[in-house]
DNA sequence: CTAAATTTGCCAAATAACGTCAAGACAAAA
DNA sequence: TTTTGTCTTGACGTTATTTGGCAAATTTAG
């Protein structure tokens, strides 16, 4: 599982000191629920990303997007033309995107 | 639901003029499972991509990259920074490529 | 109209993702 | 060495999502 956005979650915390018991806890989930956000192994929550954001002082879009991409990152890793499956994607978001302007 | 996948998928079909029950008969599943398929409300297997490539005599890379596609879009489409996603996916799947291609 | 083809809604089974607990690793402090 | 705090992992039961098929409805073609 792809770790963009655990590691850089990782690496706010630890300039900041927080320990992982802390954040854990307001987003009051397990200890070993946030660790394996953070290692990869589970997935955070849309609004949890938000909350950590705060507690992490950055931007919360940037991390949303850290937290998409991971997703999409893990969807299609294996995949031997994951950078073509990207074109493909960008081309048929771009459509969507000149259509939804027109109406 | 994303259709990029589907919508090709019924083109081809239509082209050779061959019933969605040929298809979904030589898949071994139920016309209303390929049916579903095409309308992007089921998701074909892997498997079942590359024996539909032959069955329309198209490219199997190809249709996979559509197929891929279809999940990826699915998971960003409604993301207001989907382009900005892909570029951050596409950077990491590029530096994985540089690591493993220098091991 | 009739028949074939396609589509939809719904269900139960299968699969995947989830959060927690318990146990363990590791390092720093006592 | 024992303790303390932090982090990590695997197993487990629970919940959510996805799946395929059936039956019924709708659309299409003859």
């Amino acid at each position: 599982m792809s770790t963009i956005f655990g590691n850089r979650l990782r690496t706010f915390r630890e300039k900041l000191q927080i320990p992982q018991r802390k954040l854990a806890s307001v987003l009051e989930i397990d200890t070993a629920t946030y660790c394996k956000i953070e290692k990869g192994d589970r997935r955070a929550k849309r609004e949890q990303v938000v909350t950590l954001a705060e507690l992490l002082q950055t931007d919360a879009k940037e991390l949303l997007r850290l937290w998409s991409a991971d997703k999409v990152y893990d969807l299609i890793a294996d995949e031997d033309e994951a950078a073509q499956i990207l074109n493909v994607v960008a081309e048929n978001i771009t459509h969507y995107k000149r259509q939804k302007s027109k109406i």
